[in-house]
DNA sequence: GCTCGCACTGAAAACGTTTACTGATATTAG
DNA sequence: CTAATATCAGTAAACGTTTTCAGTGCGAGC
């Protein structure tokens, strides 16, 4: 039953294994393992020689092995809407930094608001044995939840709650923001607002265009259902909703947008219609994605902060993980503020009257 | 030492294994093992049985212990430079499209053009025992190298074969494309034209570069070293590198850039400076990405395709790991080309003469 | 009717770690 | 000087799969 020390000396090249290095280091492979994790126990000569033998084969451990036994995969899954929404990339670059800061490592899956394609990330996520899972798209199916919570894996829902909440949720402050958009335009003069929401089952989504709605009321501007329509959150959706809205007979004046990739549709709309900004047209995004002080002219935008986002999200995460049992929200806000660059500007309609 | 069935009834919700499936399909775990992964030997009445068990359970099979047995990890990694640099999501997504297709899933890391970082990357990949990685980036250090040969782990170079070249290289033919740019410019009379390259580090920036070099001295250009500045394809860089050499007495009339968020950056640079694009300047920058068509004015650039690349790509590391043994080298190209679109047009100084 | 082969299932080894436990040695207290 | 204890190394079990191998039962051929 005794295993052989190796296998057998094979003439394939034979990946180097503890037993390699516990071998070369003259030691068993219970010390090379504890020196390798740092155990402190671990006489000072040994550990030397073991880092040295390590070195020397350049070992690195299987973190498979290690995480079925030890039943740590060390592993923090990322699920989000769309990788190529630069939105998201901030956010992973972000979220892997923390991570790893924090000893994990992280696996990103995109949903491409498919919900098929959302399943069966959770499903990698599941069979990868991540040790946590932080979401930022729709909501998970209900049978996935189940085997999430059956796994005691915690699940941090980044302004996306679902409809049965379970873990934490970091919920994002988009009133104040959105207001100081509206509050913004309207100090322009603006009185003629429209919005091009995200796809609308996103709960983010939803939850912006109702901040923009309850914003307006609070600034005693009617909203006109013409003005709003729903978009992606693509470029395309943005330049495509914003041709729609050129073509009505009345145009509003201004448009806000629930996120930056569709405020550059948008813009770009509005040059192909030869429309200048914030001359002819206003114009107010939401994230402020780096891109946005680079766009022309620079966006104005409402603000969230991925790296809070990234930072709350794997703090949440990891609490979780090391205090079990934690309350199940931290009931934390992520706040949002309008950044004022120059797409915005007064209504030229002021000048010349009402028609 | 025989297991017992289960461990003992805790009290934690007990997560689902193998066992449990071949408990409630009245089967053995063997059998479990074989339906799941439809070996065609198992009787379709058994099998049945374990898919509703498996399916009533939410099972799913712990990747980890299947890798180390098998030796697969069914993992592809991919290490890019940026992830932030929208030419990367872009391909990434289709890198993981192609690589799911397969059955394939991947592992993504970034180097953020760090040396340090690289090492961890590769590092990671080593960890987590990929069975293929492709490289987007610099080159790797070479006692790496020698850990990923050893280990038999196919890699194929994006575009930045390293000194001692390996596995496959995916070659990217800028010549084309950039020439192309070049004699674009050149035709509308530009004689003036200058080159903000990428972190020459990166082999495909320094390719780039010579490639913009070469195409010049075919069109019989002098090239002016005072207008071709190192960048790090960043917004940032592109716009500093860009007012650094307005700043100069004598002023190119054209650019061209090494990747599409240097020539954005540029267009900033240029809107501060109130130049119109293009007939003040000329701009053309490299990747095409899918913004290049949303800027303002929308930039003409040089395609180099991230579908082809990706697809490429994941197809060579597959076949490495079918067929053993391949060559090292498919030696194909990827090729560029010039998309015209609304950044370059005649300069004015044909117009204003000489001075 | 017996043997041979075929088709299929189950038992158990193996993958590369971590870790509980055992045991050896050195250290200290009495 | 002996006994108790502390310190740390090694042995072996365990993690959840895949896969080899042995075995069972059945049909067919003689």
């Amino acid at each position: 039953m005794k295993r052989s020390p190796k296998p057998v000396k094979s003439e394939t090249p034979a990946k180097i294994d503890i037993r390699d290095v516990a071998a070369r280091a003259g030691v068993s492979i219970a010390t090379v393992s504890r020196a390798i994790n740092r155990v402190p126990t671990v006489d000072p000569v040994l550990a030397e020689r073991v880092w040295a033998a390590a070195a020397e084969l350049n070992y690195f451990p299987n973190t498979q092995a290690r995480a079925l036994v030890s039943g740590k995969s060390k592993l923090l899954g990322l699920i989000v809407s769309e990788i190529t929404n630069p939105f998201f990339p901030e956010l992973i670059q972000e979220f892997e930094r923390v991570a790893v800061e924090r000893g994990y490592e992280i696996l990103i899956a995109s949903t491409n608001y498919d919900r098929k394609r959302m399943e069966q990330c959770a499903r990698r996520m599941l069979e990868r044995k991540v040790d946590g899972v932080a979401v930022m798209t729709f909501g998970i199916e209900d049978f996935l939840f189940e085997r999430f919570a059956e796994d005691q894996i915690p699940v941090v829902f980044i302004d996306a709650a679902p409809e049965r909440p379970m873990s934490s949720v970091l919920a994002v402050d988009y009133r104040v923001g959105i207001n100081e958009g509206v509050q913004h335009l309207a100090g322009l003069a603006h009185r003629k607002i429209g919005f091009i929401t995200g796809p609308l089952r996103l709960r983010s989504a939803a939850a912006r265009k109702a901040a923009f709605l309850s914003s307006l009321k609070s600034a005693g501007i009617k909203a006109d259902p013409t003005w709003i329509v729903e978009g992606e959150h693509t470029l395309e959706s943005g330049r495509d909703a914003m041709v729609k809205i050129l073509a009505l007979r009345e145009r509003p004046t201004a448009m806000m947008c629930s996120n930056d990739m569709t405020a550059i549709g948008v813009q770009h709309a509005l040059f192909e219609a030869k429309l200048r900004v914030p001359e002819d047209f206003s114009l107010i995004g939401f994230d402020d994605i780096h891109l946005a002080e680079y766009t022309i002219p620079p966006l104005t935008t409402v603000r969230m902060s991925c790296k809070d986002l990234a930072l709350k999200a794997v703090s949440a995460l990891v609490a979780h993980l090391q205090l079990k049992n934690l309350p199940a929200d931290a009931g934390e806000m992520i706040p949002t503020r309008l950044i004022v660059r120059q797409t915005t500007g007064a209504p030229k309609a002021g000048k010349k009257a009402k028609r």
